[in-house]
DNA sequence: GGGTGACATCGACAGACGTCGATTGCCCGA
DNA sequence: TCGGGCAATCGACGTCTGTCGATGTCACCC
């Protein structure tokens, strides 16, 4: 379930880049789409993205994120179990500690989705070959 | 309201390209993003904007859209309204018929956001002249 | 071994969201 | 002028979602 975002690129069958606006999405690829959008659909969740990629290492820990973020230490551990499971973040427990950063690539390959160029920005890293 | 999307890049106060992993977000600017993902955070209105893009002339109206859709006509119509007031698609009322088209860059500026590279594909056109 | 602190999980609640049928508004052709 | 048909709006319903306090779990330190 941590690889699902990583499904897209290759899961869309060909549609490798910017399928949205090539050919009708079918509705299987719109829900997993969807489902990957409503995990960053949200402000609480946009600013963690933000607080982990701009933190020093690109990685933070909750208690990093539940002051500036205002909410109540669950309220973040729940976002932040959204987005590893849409696989945005990576959870890494080390102690008593857990470690959240950003998935190379995941970002831009939804990036990628949504564009209308035919190119893609997504060139960082774990991105499919035939890109 | 028609151009909220439009306001992202010059909206974001400088950081035109690529703002979400640079710095951390403000909450309102992630309000204001979370805004827009919400509207295409959904498999009814993705398929809606691929439907619409995948149509000749690029463009489409309510008819054309209920069927593939299998949803009913009232239900299409909120979908539209919502993607039109978020700033993705244009509504162009001729005669009886209402026609619906991408808002040209609104999806690429959406992506750019997003992306993680300093870069951007957003260079079709409707953006700030800064970017 | 017991205490402490960081994080996850649970249960509950209010509010937002997607969907539909029924209705209304409006343009066009007869 | 009137009827037909397209699209928007309304009201209602069930479901999903974000948030919290309380509790559980586990690793570290004395």
């Amino acid at each position: 379930m941590s690889t699902e975002l990583l499904a897209y690129p290759s899961s869309v069958d060909g549609a490798c880049c910017a399928p949205l606006v090539r050919q009708p999405l079918a509705a299987a690829e719109a829900t997993d789409l969807a489902r990957t959008l409503k995990a960053i659909a949200d402000p609480a969740r946009l600013r963690l993205l933000s607080l982990v990629a701009a933190h020093e290492n690109g990685e933070a820990c909750v208690c990093d994120l539940t002051e500036p973020l205002g909410l109540s230490q669950p309220t973040v551990s729940h976002h932040l179990k959204v987005l590893v499971d849409a696989g945005l973040l990576t959870r890494d427990k080390r102690g008593v500690w857990a470690y959240f950063a950003l998935v190379p690539g995941a970002l831009d390959s939804l990036a990628a989705v949504l564009s209308t160029a035919g190119d893609t920005t997504a060139r960082s890293s774990a991105l499919t070959p035939s890109c």
